[in-house]
DNA sequence: CCTCGCACTAAGCGTCTGCTTACAATGGTG
DNA sequence: CACCATTGTAAGCAGACGCTTAGTGCGAGG
């Protein structure tokens, strides 16, 4: 099991229990998608009775929202920490694709959830996710449309090559896992060169500095 | 609904009623998720009555099992036929990406179900679509290293540029839909420009023909 | 020591699930 | 016309589902 790893994420779930569900939904979710999970399953997980749920959660769709909403906020913060502290678009964008990358890999038990059980919410709490998503996208195709408007990109179309890069990042929760060749930093870094060449940087680039001698 | 665009696939599936079945369950199965559809869903979709779906299909998953082994057999053909009708591998990797990326836009339905409802099927069933998609991913694995041993492509590692150039082509099934601003074919067109400039195919190398001129 | 509130459990509710059974309509073949 | 395989239906079974209810153990406050 990948819990032991995963213990480390929601550092500040209120009621211990409560965080000992939602590691046993990611769990089960994601292994086995969210309809083909009872609330049986999590609570066996978790250790706990299936009444137990329904202290913390008012229904099992509310626990894979409270998983989601989480897993997404924190993509999101981590795209718009780059953003914050870069401004070279090269910069931004390779370090953009680095951590968001080296996150689905490292948490890919989440990351599953987060990006193929989406549809199983309820309509309304499936609109939150779906801004936050919005939110995303929208950063990744302004980088990409201000290094395109300054020249050192060259794309025919900053939505179809913001999608590109977004599913790079996305695909990989679907086929990562522990016995990987990579660690989740290493195909980061490699996935960020991919992306730059995708772009058309060349690599005659040094931009700002970090040349990145191998 | 995309029924009637879906109508040309399985030409030559044996009772008509068996192909109806087949089509809504594709629906079905892409819309909500193997888990959520239940037998009476595709029945009615189809227009009959739910002891209908077992007079052509032992089970539910049987008929999953169907539709994801027929969808793998196109996918691999598709690979294959490429292959087979070009020898040099800029020319072959650009094909593949572009069939293979067409394929999964302009049957999205079809390559949802696919890509993301395998974890549904049986494992003895699993087995024989893991085979089907082992070998598509070999094909790629090896054409990408071909170029790469030529130093036509450069790539670090053909196993994670395979990864990264088959990601981008599944992962058009989770977001596109008919109302998405490229045809099929065009975004398969630009996604093989995409793909060969990430694996380091200079421009300025026109191959052995085929100038493209726009 | 009593009391209250919170976290949890045992048991079970109504409903829905995949699938089966018993039977009817149809159409080709002798 | 008799016969039967094929293709469908109506009804329902046994089990599993999400969730509720009634009740228990226990630590904090008075």
């Amino acid at each position: 099991m990948t819990t032991s790893l995963s213990a480390e994420l929601w550092p500040d779930v209120q009621p211990e229990t409560a965080r000992r569900l939602m590691l046993a939904g990611v769990d089960a979710f994601a292994q086995r998608g969210y309809h083909a999970t009872t609330t049986r399953d999590i609570a066996a997980a978790a250790g706990m009775s299936p009444a137990a749920l329904y202290v913390h959660f008012p229904s099992k769709a509310a626990l894979l929202f409270a998983i989601s909403r989480y897993g997404h906020e924190q993509t999101l913060a981590l795209v718009e920490n780059v953003v914050a502290n870069e401004s070279d678009p090269v910069a931004r964008i390779r370090l953009v694709v680095e951590d968001f990358v080296a996150w689905h890999a490292r948490r890919h038990t989440v990351a599953r959830v987060v990006q193929y059980e989406l549809q199983a919410l309820p309509e309304q709490e499936f609109e939150v996710v779906a801004a936050l998503r919005r939110r995303i996208e929208r950063i990744v195709r302004d980088v990409i449309a201000e290094g395109a408007a300054d020249g050192v990109f060259t794309v025919s179309d900053p939505h179809v090559a913001a999608r590109a890069v977004l599913s790079l990042g996305v695909d990989v929760a679907r086929w990562y896992s522990e016995r990987a060749r990579q660690t989740p930093a290493a195909l980061g870094k490699e996935y960020g060169g991919l992306v730059l060449r995708m772009l058309g940087v060349t690599p005659e680039t040094p931009s700002t500095g970090s040349p990145d001698s191998a």
